[in-house]
DNA sequence: CTGAAAGCGCTTACAG
DNA sequence: CTGAAAGCGCTTACAG
């Protein structure tokens, strides 16, 4: 900046006052009497001088940064993470500002060493970290939970009690299959979201058999099938599951990217959906709207995720935790069209 | 943190040197003669008390911050937005990483005064800003320019000679055009991603021109309909459009937003895509691949233009800018069904 | 009610 | 080759 940036000593000296003075008005410290003259000459002349605070002076001497960062692990799952991060980043940064903080982004490569964010934490550059995707193999982490380090992770990570923000995957799940049994169907095949080393894919599972199991009916493992992340592990997904002795009648896909490949393969095969077969998925991507038939699905509330995860590491940061570290969010049935619903069928 | 920080003093007493000697160790000062062993001593006791250096002292004494930041202009095309920010923002964090800055992400809303982010600068926050969706009417940004404070647009602002990173949307536009016009197309409308107040928009509303002159064809005004980012305006556009004495046989839709409208428009008639209209859109978001049929369109680099914004941005911060100072990315044009030529018509 | 002063943890001329 | 010292622009006890 060719600009020279006006300080508190200038303000201080056109107004006439000491440097205290300007501080302490320029941040309305309370409990400290200044008369409305001196006060008004203070403001006066911070805007007259175009005065911005040195944040960086700022944080040096109070030891607060007023910035917490997003730890960003990019996965093998890169379409659905790509289809999570506008939401999620957009409500940690409205929470943020709200309470009077800045975000960084920082993403980590697949391939990157894991302490890549550390240095954030140790080398005071925020205030705290909400970290997404977290390995339950990442020895910083708890080393940072340890030290006291305010800390929110968004993913699953229960083995250290540290904070988190989620959705219910279980209820999720059992929602999306109590909604395909309420139009009928019996044979409900599933297709993962990913291995089952992933948290969240084992609870989606568990909500598919627990509603299965509400109304008494059996768990057939030949209805269940694996998918990884990308559509072309829906489309594999489909082949056994068509070639059963007793094809399901209705698809239970628990992401909307393996939901597409099941599409796919559906729609190859010439099957119609939803009257050959339904199909409901998980996530509410932007393309599930898009998709023909469009897609049935279980929204997730990315905005509302950040939002409160950002909201939760603020009260951690400013000491003033809540009873309840766990924050679980509601997810919304989308009705459209793969599950045949909207054609008139639903019962429910 | 209840673990204290070790600073440069405690090393200093830890290796028997001085703060100087530390600082200028760690920080690897070029032309500086210190012993290989005093060396060693002192990344041993760094090593040792698990030191990390304070950013925030850092900043202050150095003067330089190391961080940028995207300022993002939320605008009422959320969608595209929303499609478009995590390659961008990827990119911008990639190559800043590489160059050893961090990244703000500070998104701007709508009715948000404008002067959101000039805090960011005035108050040494950040080296410089990367600002997306730039406002023509926005005072704030040419003020930061003329006080020479590192600025990056994405985005079209060309009144100010403001450095910037954009794809050329008139030859995109036109690779799409001639794409329907090597198919055999003659009659192809075309429905604007936005009203021509958006320099993007009028641009590729030239290149359909553009491309139709060349090969001496008329410019028909009763084939041009105007979008408005959303879905909705792509499907009323089609309205008039096949309400023509003369319909088109091919549709070129300036964004994939609106042409995934069109694409409704035209099933709910009856018609099909591509036998009775082809269609090609614009941007390739994700959603393109997945409907039906799959959209053929301009492949926008969105990774691209974030790094490319990025270390445009780093060169002006170090003072090193390239003599172009606005960098032009290329399109690729993504052929899938919706066009007919995977279905072997091909010309081209 | 207001001010002089110490201190946050670094960097960087400058001196030896 | 190495160190003493000033300074970055704030905040905040402390003293009057």
């Amino acid at each position: 900046m060719t600009q020279s940036h006006p300080t508190q000593r200038q303000i201080a000296e056109a107004a006439g006052v000491s440097r205290t003075t300007v501080s302490f008005v320029l941040n309305d410290v309370p409990d400290v009497r200044i008369s409305p003259e001196t006060r008004q000459r203070v403001l006066d002349a911070a805007r007259r001088l175009n005065y911005y605070p040195d944040v960086t002076a700022r944080r040096l001497a109070s030891g607060k940064t007023s910035t917490i960062a997003l730890v960003w692990h990019c996965g093998p799952d890169q379409c659905y993470q790509d289809a999570f991060l506008p939401g999620f980043l957009q409500g940690i940064t409205r929470a943020a500002h709200h309470y009077g903080y800045y975000v960084i982004f920082r993403p980590i490569e697949p391939d990157e060493p894991g302490d890549g964010y550390v240095e954030l934490a140790r080398g005071r550059q925020t205030d705290g970290l909400i970290i997404s995707g977290p390995r339950s193999d990442d020895p910083n982490l708890s080393r940072l939970h340890q030290d006291g380090f305010p800390l929110v992770l968004h993913g699953w990570l229960r083995s250290a009690d540290i904070p988190s923000t989620d959705v219910d995957n279980v209820c999720s799940a059992m929602t999306a299959v109590q909604h395909l049994l309420a139009l009928g169907h019996r044979r409900i095949g599933m297709i993962t979201n990913a291995s089952l080393a992933y948290v969240a894919s084992r609870q989606r599972l568990d909500g598919y058999r627990q509603a299965l199991e509400q109304l008494g009916l059996p768990y057939d493992e030949s209805l269940v099938q694996y998918g990884d992340f990308v559509e072309e592990s829906g489309r594999a997904a489909m082949e056994p599951l068509l070639a059963c002795d007793e094809p399901p009648t209705a698809i239970f896909a628990a992401s909307d990217v393996v939901a597409m490949g099941a599409l796919w393969a559906l729609r190859d095969r010439g099957l119609r959906v939803p009257e050959d077969v339904a199909v409901v998925g998980f996530d509410d991507i932007p393309a599930a709207r898009f998709v023909t038939p469009a897609l049935t699905t279980i929204r997730v509330p990315t905005f509302g995720l950040g939002w409160s995860a950002a909201e939760l590491l603020v009260r951690i940061i400013d000491r003033d935790p809540p009873k309840e570290i766990h924050v679980i969010l509601e997810t919304d049935l989308v009705v459209r069209d793969s599950c045949g619903a909207s054609a008139g069928a639903c019962q429910s």
